[in-house]
DNA sequence: TTAAATTTGTGAATGTGAACACAAGAACAT
DNA sequence: ATGTTCTTGTGTTCACATTCACAAATTTAA
């Protein structure tokens, strides 16, 4: 299996298999089975085997994973071994959410960067970060930042992730509910919080 | 095609869809082709048309599709052509932001109750809703509501969820970095933030 | 009325991922 | 030592989803 294109589904469970391995490194488990692991985050054995094969042997028969060398090959693979640093453009209210949200240190996230267009937003410190005019996101480049998270409204949603790119920004999460139009080379993952919640009554029984 | 099951991938298409149409009919736009519309949201217009073919005919040859009926074709089939009221758990950081989210309008979604555990919270009117103790969260049954919204700190995930489904909730927008375990009759969708982050820097050429 | 231009709807081909079953390796008990 | 138990790794099968190509329906133009 060691000569085959790595599944797109598989790279989107590897932070959820992550997850889990953290959670058991917490635990002080040294060593967790591909069934342990299951239990721990809702996926079928057998299916974190064949995700895990197409990198490589990691395991050892008959005892499992090693829970830390895991979660390191895992980081190793998803490019995030090293911190890596985002930057955010829009503080209104999902954006102070993200800033605030704890979530990413786990992942070897940091926010190193806010932007907002508002006077009377920019100067102001949330959390950790002082908040930028956006006419200053060209700075971006300078710091080599590679990661935008898009928080502005709608309208103002192409328009700055064109600057993003501008930038140098190669990878966008994007919370606006529009699909923005970027160069190739450029990824963008979309997260509509309402869509999400929009499919749920379809699989709903008896409404 | 008509006697097909739905792919599940189509249904996770149609709120975008949805989206794509309401933008369109905000412009007064009467009809659409699938062309037009695979423009509007970043898919391919043959994906679009195939999409529909599994809930019948919609569209008209030579013309395209009747903006309006399609959007509410669409409402229909994901079962919120009617509007759908939704319980939030959790009024912090990513509650607020979820609370103040416009965008639940568009797919007839409303958070018509908010929840929480802090005394300093409870009481409280955040946009339009009045927060209450957690406690009181089994009078979500009386009213019928069967969305719920997740937003509690990752600890108490599970436990809140299991409130939730007590108090008959069929669906959970999950946004605790957490797998939670529900009978099989109740859909979960988890939002990990970070997560998504995360995987975007494999997908990042030169880092 | 006829021809050209649009645009849908869908069978068929192709591609991709999930599920399965089991051989092979490792540990443990006796 | 030897058999039993545990657990991984993967070839194979099956299910599902995407892509393609084109006939059929409709409109527009001449």
């Amino acid at each position: 299996m060691r000569y085959h294109k790595i599944p797109d589904e598989t790279i989107r469970r590897l932070p959820v298999y992550l997850r889990g391995l953290l959670f058991a490194s917490e635990r002080q488990q040294k060593n967790i089975s591909s069934q342990n692991l299951a239990e721990l985050i809702g996926v079928n054995s057998w299916q974190i085997r064949k995700d895990f094969s197409y990198f490589g042997e990691f395991g050892t028969r008959g005892v499992g994973y090693n829970v830390d060398k895991l979660a390191m090959q895992i980081k190793k693979i998803l490019k995030i071994a090293e911190i890596q640093r985002a930057a955010l453009v829009g503080v209104g209210n999902i954006g102070s959410a993200v800033l605030a949200y704890y979530g990413f240190a786990k992942y070897n996230l940091e926010i190193a960067f806010a932007f907002d267009i508002a006077p009377d937003k920019i100067g102001t410190k949330i959390e950790h970060v002082v908040v930028e005019d956006v006419a200053n996101l060209s700075k971006l480049k300078k710091h080599k930042i590679k990661l935008g998270i898009l928080a502005v409204p709608e309208h103002a949603a192409q328009e700055t992730a064109d600057k993003l790119v501008k930038a140098g920004i190669k990878g966008i999460l994007n919370f606006s509910p529009r699909y923005i139009e970027v160069p190739k080379k450029v990824k963008v993952a979309t997260v509509d919080i309402a869509m999400y919640l929009a499919s749920l009554p379809y699989y709903m029984p008896r409404i």
